[in-house]
DNA sequence: TCGGTTGTGAATTACCTGTGAACAGCGGCT
DNA sequence: AGCCGCTGTTCACAGGTAATTCACAACCGA
């Protein structure tokens, strides 16, 4: 559990810190907003944040964090506030909002409920393996194989195909992709997503050619479903060189990933 | 948005039932527990208790609920609570705990957030097709088909037919047309709409001849509902299994050539 | 009949995606 | 520490697709 938790009421973040501690969460203390992309870069389940330290600020801090992060849990704890002042917060996308003074052990339990709501929803992670076309998807192993060997993918290409993979069938648009794989809203512009896809397309292409796994919806998105390209796709035709043995974890593609294994 | 109550304080729960109602969420009181596949078959979004009207067996409820009803959000809202009974109730799989007295504004706020955030877990599942006549309209396509062929809708096409289709049998002007699809207010003399339902009629036409699915108003907007002409339509493709009108009474004339199929 | 509204097809513009490559950050290795 | 290779990000360009605009014809209602 990675929480982040604003405020500067020393006397409060130490008793908290300390609990959290021995709860065994990472907790990082800030004293003042920071840019949402430090946010971002932080990998953070929930973040507890006293509004006031803020000032005038706050409300608009905490519209762009629960708009770029859609997935970070957002517990306001601070003091003296009104309803309407509440029912602002949680309608800017809030998820609870403490009075001070607080016990620590209501505020984690808080967090705790918080975060086990955001889990639940995507707690289908059935770690069984995935067989679509030629591929196979392990997601114990963060690598898709065709017949045993490894398609070279990086973690990002991995978590894209896995992503793809879930919905197999379904039309996904580039902002979900994005929010899913990445864990924070796509810029606009950003193109990431088809780089990536272009990427995962030339590996396992080279892998499973006569098979096309990712189709491309114009102005929407992508969908994976496996599909024989060729009529008669035997592995005996596409083979100008590629002839190899069966048990290499396959240096992947020629123009310049050859991760683990050296071959030679 | 469906609710259910549990509570005995008149007062609280009639005021709360007024705003309820004028927010357009269904609410269903019970001044009771109900066993757990009573609140099952309510297929509700979320549960708001007082744990102190179910006495002992609150927290066994609470257990109970939480574990068979994991997508249900869970808001306990009692009087006089302490820290310890918060903390037990949130761990049990409350999802929120508000003290009495409160004001209804904040309820709702807080069983929003609850169940925005359930939502945001779980990916868009309650996209269900929608038939209507011939089409088949699938969000999860982003396109229509009918019996099985795409109709080869572009985002934007696909858009319109979905806002015009999900009013169907109401007329929707123009400025709210474009409102919805293009996100937008609509600028005065803009004919985008018309030229967008222009090519819609053609892709559907040329996959469901003899039916007519948007109608004009003229001076007003346009309305969906599928209509089967009686004009001669000769489809030039094959029609095995013609989906059935909704709702329309129309006894069809019956087509010696083109594909009958009285449902009986 | 007339004025305004809608249907229609084509031309123009804007936007989207594929693609290759350059750049920067990170970690491992010597 | 310094070097090197991998990885993720960003950019620019090309080719193709879709959206918008426009002019005119057909249509509706008063």
């Amino acid at each position: 559990m990675r929480l982040a938790v604003i405020d500067t009421d020393s006397g409060f973040v130490r008793v908290l810190a300390k609990r959290l501690d021995a709860a065994g969460w990472e907790c990082r203390v800030l004293s003042s907003g920071v840019p949402t992309d430090e946010l971002v870069a932080m990998k953070l389940n929930a973040l507890l944040v006293d509004i006031s330290v803020l000032g005038p600020e706050g409300w608009s801090f905490l519209d762009r964090v629960c708009g770029v992060l859609p997935d970070l849990g957002v517990v306001v704890c601070t003091t003296g506030s009104t309803v309407a002042q509440r029912v602002r917060g949680l309608r800017l996308g809030a998820d609870d909002w403490i009075n001070k003074p607080t016990h620590p052990e209501e505020v984690m339990a808080r967090i705790e409920a918080v975060v086990r709501r955001r889990r639940r929803g995507r707690a289908n992670t059935d770690v069984g393996p995935l067989v679509a076309g030629e591929l196979e998807i392990r997601p114990d192993q963060f690598q898709a194989f065709v017949s045993g060997q490894s398609a070279g993918l990086t973690r990002r290409e991995f978590e894209l195909l896995q992503v793809l993979a879930e919905a197999e069938g379904k039309v996904i648009e580039r902002e979900e992709i994005y929010q899913r794989v990445w864990g924070y809203a796509m810029a606009h512009g950003d193109r990431s997503v088809d780089v990536f896809v272009r990427k995962l397309r030339r590996k396992l292409e080279k892998l499973s050619a006569g098979w096309e796994y990712i189709h491309t919806h114009f102005g929407v998105g992508y969908r994976f479903e496996p599909e024989e390209t060729l009529g008669g796709a035997t592995p005996a035709e596409p083979a100008p060189e590629p002839a190899r043995a069966a048990e290499e974890p396959v240096d992947a593609v020629e123009d310049a990933e050859s991760a683990a294994s050296p071959p030679a």
